[in-house]
RNA sequence: GGGUGCGUAGCUCAGUUGGUUAGAGCGCAGCCCUGAUAAGGCUGAGGUCCCAAGUUCGAGUCUUGGCGCACCCA
């Protein structure tokens, strides 16, 4: 006995019991056991940070995160998951300084570094809890225990390996970078802090003259007319960059009686600013132009070097959009006036120093010109122009209104741009390699190979590795406080073997006065920062290590190896572990991470064990890269690149402060149209979405998670839409479970279990699949049974081939598309039309046991199939539909068998998968498929469909039978399908016949149209008269012409066309006046005359239904016995008694159904078109 | 300013190598069916396929140029 299903059921509760199911018998863990030894299906998890909530959009990964590698798991993969948590970096040090409530980074060292980074090593799992909850909630399968941590002491040595040996090979180097700096606070602000302080501000845009020189360094009368809007940064001018694509020319103004240089288009422009005219001299020769030198407007590092380091130089970034297109370049704040400075370095082959007049504090230093020098420098704009005027240098001045970065946290304070000394990986040595490792990556959607990604690969520069910060890796470069060299440290124990090593006191006071702190912290500030010894080098001062820490995002992309704590072991675990597990063939994260961890794992892969390591010769130890170095492309082959999450709300048009999650709240409060539908970013402090735990209570884990996989392809952005999500319950789960509730309950009534007809319970039984059922004698071949059943098990096994490739092809929006046809298959035409044969009388009935077998194996096959979809429900209706094989040696229930011993090996104690997570994917057998036999029954639905439609019309309701229905086939190939399903449409149509019109040409009129696809080619241009010709003569004229010549011939333009049949497309449309309807070549017409034979069936009919009706309202159980007596004056109604007494008695358990009361039974009235019927209906007990 | 993606029904989206009646779901209006049904089915209204030009016998689909939106970068 299957156990009965509830009459209503609650996912969520239902979810939370299977979850507690899985937990208690470790099914994820039996999932690897089974798959001890299998080929490896190897999956990374993208770490999220645990010091924020989890929010919707961690829902959408997590799902997608799961599916593949359940899938995966049942076609028979190991796939083990690996959890994984990012816990270093600036949004924690933020997390941290908000609870102390203090900002920059001198209240921070005031505080204590050492206090400070054991705040944030505990705020790093602040959100724990509420991860792991959702994670197991959401039913994402993933080794919580064994997660990797990235401030763990592994952890952080396998990155530190890795760092080592690019600095052995050279890649990695100091050097400026340019930040935006916020000088007030000495402290560099990321680009997101960054973006959130522009605003609005008027600078002056000022137009300055540079004297060219001439070859002998002498000054002539010609200038550059220069544009900038930041004066303050002219006494640390380098160059002045035109663009050689722009067209310029010499223009001489009267007024000044001077020449100078700007861009040609810009000289009306300037014109107009000057409100005189100029006159232009000469165009001029750019690449003559190009390399000219010039006075640079302050001496104050003129002075001091080779004047010839002034120059024009070329940059693509001009445009004639505003300035002169001339503009300064002071590559000390400005990253592309950096970049420009980088490139003059490269081509004159000598290290040009960076100038920069201001200090740290952003104020003038002492080598700026006197009159500026110690103040700030946005305050010295003024006096900067001033002193130009003075000079005759300033030719013209003017606002400029911006948007301009002002600090966060001290709003007045602007940021200027700054160079900092920072550490380099030189990721541009690997470009072409990491362009080819990324070509071999499959990436979904695909444009993302060559859009977003490959663009932002040609466009590499090198990696800023470091971070003048304190919880993050420490950067493991050690530097002599003699000689000055460096040293890379490639572990802890590395460190420990340093000549006359020292410092580990610190750590080790620390621990003995809170024993509590985890040893992880030793490796970091401000424990690591003690730790020196002597130099290997110079063997006189003692190495230090630098100060910094590093990107996190070198952490995350450094998982692939750092995970199982690599280090480039010979042999071992980690090397076992780390190679077995490298490539990764599956990853996915949002789109955000294509310049994150998407690369961050490229890069650093592709210079680790890439096939083309940038080989340098110069390398300082050794220039080997570390094996392995496996084929492109690594660290992962397949990459689903998920869209943004956005939220779908309802506002209250009067105040849009009033927002809903569904359109039904929105209803209750605003009335039927007071609102307005509104789809956006999802907000925190807006709350325009449900939190995750809620959707989980209302709805389902499995609701949601069949709403992100079902509802678009995962890379679309994804609307996290309350409605949609609780719409998959009735689209999908809820149909599902009412075919296997109706399954249950008829087996259950007709004590049909497949256990006992296969005679093997509690025994070995695989599988469970047809190889078992065979076992029983009541399982037939398929061949021999109804056609219904093999139509059903023929759409089942092509759903089954097609939900496997579409997620062999990470489709998972394609599979979801095939199982939900399936279900609505199953459900609205095959169980609708089997019911009478579960309700047949004898429980024995070949027929019954067919319908039994075939419902059973398609509902046991779909949990296979949805399990990873769906892993709760398919779990649930498992433990139910395959339970019954294992009766007695199983407690009740996923919830009650918490109670079973826990074992790692499947095959032990339990004789079949216990869980349906342990069954390996279904297999399609395509010796059942049977196209035409699915095109049929696709006819026949069309058909009833039109059927309906024309009653329908006429308001004919389908209970009321009809004497037949007459069907006219364009084509007619299906002619004869249709006699053999007649029984079907008579039944569905309630008809008494189904015929063929041998008079076509009374209901419908014919069109033949050329099939343009075929015909395009052939005949071109004649194309549309052709149509014309088609159209024009008599439809049925030229099928007589098809039927009797095989072909048709037209005259068009004197020209002789022949038409073969298949060259043409015969359409049908159904005449006015009947009783028709008609679509995709076929017509149905009814025949509405209505016989007192028939009236009077149609009312018996009628008063089933309402017998029916009124036994489900007392309530009585399926087999429930009943009288019926029936009083009415109506004649049909006396006829129908009189003629269909016995009909109505079948259909509703009646022992009899007679004319007149029934003593003691209150009798309920219903109507019947418009005459009232007494009915009298007493339950048997 | 540059890059990438996207503009199809009131909303959210499908739409095969270009083929002539552009689909689905939700919503709206109306109806039907129902002893598996918190279901299901049918019908209706609703479309300048963002605009323009081009290629073609034929363009939602291809090309070019606009316009608009989103994201990333500057």
């Amino acid at each position: 006995m299957f156990k009965p299903v509830p009459g209503s059921v609650s996912f969520p509760k239902l979810e939370e019991e299977v979850g507690a199911f899985w937990k208690a018998s470790e099914i994820y863990h039996k999932s690897l056991a089974k798959r001890e030894g299998a080929q490896p299906f190897v999956f990374y998890e993208g770490p999220p940070t645990a010091n924020g909530m989890p929010h919707p959009g961690h829902c959408l990964t997590r799902a997608i995160k799961d599916l593949f590698p359940r899938y995966k798991t049942m076609r028979g993969y190991r796939c083990e998951r690996k959890a994984g948590w990012d816990t270093h970096g600036l949004p924690v040090e933020v997390e941290v300084c908000k609870q102390l409530g203090i900002h920059s980074k001198e209240e921070i060292e005031a505080h204590g570094v050492e206090p400070f980074i054991q705040l944030c090593q505990k705020s790093v799992w602040r959100y724990m809890q509420e991860w792991e909850r959702m994670t197991e909630r959401l039913g994402f399968w993933v080794d919580l225990e064994k997660a990797y941590v990235t401030y763990h002491q592994s952890y952080v040595e396998s990155v530190w390996w890795s760092l080592k040996n690019l600095f052995d090979r050279d890649l990695l180097y100091q050097g400026h970078k340019i930040v935006w700096w916020w000088a007030q606070g000495g402290t560099a602000l990321s680009s997101g802090e960054v973006g959130q302080g522009y605003r609005e501000v008027a600078d002056p845009s000022v137009f300055v003259k540079f004297p060219l020189l001439d070859d002998d360094g002498k000054q002539t009368d010609t200038s550059l007319l220069v544009w900038t809007t930041t004066p303050w940064t002219l006494p640390s001018n380098q160059f002045a960059a035109i663009n050689p694509k722009l067209s310029y020319c010499n223009v001489f103004d009267e007024e000044t009686e001077e020449t100078y240089i700007v861009a040609t288009d810009l000289v009306e422009t300037l014109e107009g600013k000057l409100k005189r005219p100029l006159k232009k001299v000469a165009e001029l020769d750019t690449s003559g132009l190009i390399g000219s030198h010039y006075r640079p407007p302050f001496d104050c590092y003129y002075d001091k070097s080779r004047s010839d380091e002034w120059k024009v130089v070329a940059a693509d970034f001009v445009t004639t959009d505003s300035g002169s297109g001339v503009v300064h370049q002071a590559p000390a704040f400005g990253e592309v006036d950096y970049d420009v400075l980088v490139q003059q370095r490269e081509v004159s082959g000598s290290d040009i120093p960076l100038i920069n007049a201001v200090g740290p504090d952003g104020k003038f230093t002492d080598e700026a010109p006197e009159f500026v020098r110690g103040r700030w420098v946005k305050e010295c704009d003024k006096d900067i122009i001033r002193n130009l005027k003075e000079r005759g240098l300033l030719y013209h001045q003017e606002q400029y209104l911006h948007d301009y970065p002002f600090c966060w946290r001290a709003e007045d304070d602007p940021l200027i741009q700054y160079p900092r000394e920072s550490w380099f990986i030189k990721t541009t040595a690997f470009k072409d390699a990491m362009l080819e490792n990324n070509q071999q990556i499959n990436w979904l959607p695909e444009h993302i190979k060559g859009g977003r990604m490959g663009k932002f690969l040609e466009s590499n520069v090198d990696w800023a590795l470091s971070r003048e910060r304190y919880w993050g890796t420490p950067l493991p470069i050690w530097e002599c406080s003699s000689c000055g060299r460096q040293s890379a440290v490639g572990g802890y124990d590395e460190l420990e073997a340093k000549p006359n090593v020292s410092g580990f006191e610190v750590w080790e006071a620390a621990k003995k006065k809170n024993p509590e702190l985890p040893e992880d912290l030793k490796i970091h500030k401000p424990y690591i920062d003690a730790v020196e010894f002597d130099c290997e080098h110079c063997g006189e001062g003692r190495m230090q290590r630098v100060t910094e820490v590093i990107d996190c995002w070198y952490d995350s992309g450094a998982m692939p190896f750092a995970q199982w704590g690599y280090k480039g072991q010979d042999i071992g675990e980690a090397k076992e572990r780390f190679e077995s597990q490298f490539p990764a063939d599956f990853i996915s994260e949002a789109l955000d991470q294509t310049r994150g961890w998407f690369y961050s794992q490229l890069a650093i892969s592709t210079m680790l064990f890439g096939e083309d390591r940038g080989s340098r010769d110069e390398g300082r130890e050794s220039d080997a890269s570390p094996r392995p170095a496996p084929p492109y492309p690594h660290p992962f082959k397949n990459c689903i690149v998920l869209g943004l999450m956005l939220s779908e709300w309802y506002e209250d048009k009067k105040d849009a402060k009033k927002l809903y999650l569904t359109e039904e709240e929105a209803k209750a409060a605003c009335g039927k149209k007071g609102f307005r539908h509104a789809v956006g970013k999802m907000s925190k402090s807006k709350r325009n979405y449900r939190e995750p735990n809620e959707i989980f209570d209302r709805y389902g884990a499995d609701a949601l998670r069949w709403y992100l996989f079902a509802n678009q392809p995962p890379w679309t952005s994804i609307r996290y839409s309350e409605e949609a999500i609780k719409d998959s319950i009735p689209e999908f789960l809820l149909r599902l479970w009412n075919c296997y509730s109706f399954m249950v309950i008829y087996a259950n009534i007709d004590e049909w279990d497949p256990a006992e007809e296969c005679g093997v319970r509690n025994s070995e039984c695989g599988m469970l699949d047809a190889s078992v059922f065979a076992k029983a004698e009541s399982y037939r071949p398929v061949f021999d049974r109804d056609e219904i059943d093999r139509w059903i098990l023929s759409e089942l096994n092509r759903t089954v081939a097609l939900v496997t490739e579409r997620m062999d092809a990470y489709d998972n929006f394609g599979a979801c598309g095939a199982i939900n046809e399936f279900v609505d298959a199953l459900s609205n035409w095959y169980v609708r039309r089997s019911r009478d044969r579960f309700w047949a009388k004898d429980k024995r009935a070949t027929d019954k046991l067919d319908a039994y077998w075939t419902l059973y194996e398609c509902l046991l096959t779909t949990t296979k199939l949805i399990a990873p979809f769906v892993p709760f429900l398919a779990d649930a209706m498992w433990q139910n539909l395959a339970g019954v094989f294992q009766e007695g040696a199983r407690s009740e229930g996923p919830g009650a068998s918490a109670n079973e011993p826990s074992s790692l090996d499947p095959r032990s104690s339990i004789l079949f998968p216990e869980s349906v997570h342990l069954c390996d994917y279904p297999e399609p057998h395509t010796a059942l498929v049977d196209e035409e036999l699915s095109e049929r029954m696709a006819l026949v639905r069309l058909i009833s469909s039109l059927g309906r439609r024309a009653r329908e019309m006429e308001n004919l309701k389908v209970r009321q039978p009809l004497s037949k229905v007459e069907v006219i086939l364009a084509n007619t190939r299906q002619q004869a399908w249709l006699e053999e399903h007649a029984g079907v449409i008579a039944d569905e149509l309630n008809v008494k016949a189904v015929e063929y019109s041998d008079q076509p040409e009374k209901y419908v009129d014919h069109q033949v149209l050329p099939n343009f696809k075929l015909l395009g080619k052939k005949l071109g241009k004649l194309m549309p008269k052709v149509k014309a010709a088609l159209d024009q003569a008599s439809g049925s004229e030229l099928l007589a012409n098809i039927r009797d010549n095989g072909r048709i011939n037209l005259s068009v333009d004197g020209q002789e066309i022949e038409l073969l049949p298949e060259e043409v497309e015969v359409r049908i449309t159904a005449k006015e006046g009947y009783a028709s309807a008609n679509d995709k070549g076929v017509v149905v017409v009814l025949a509405t005359e209505l016989t007192p034979e028939l009236v009077a069936e149609g009312t018996a009919r009628d008063l089933v239904r309402a017998i029916q009706d009124t036994r489900k309202e007392k309530g009585c159980e399926f087999t429930d016995r009943i009288e019926v007596g029936i009083v009415s004056d109506d004649e049909t109604v006396l006829a129908a008694v009189d003629q269909f007494a016995d009909y109505v008695a079948g259909e509703t358990l009646s022992d009899s159904v007679k004319l007149g009361e029934i003593a003691g039974v209150t009798p309920i009235e219903i109507t019947h078109g418009d005459v009232t019927v007494k009915l009298y209906i007493k339950v048997k007990k």
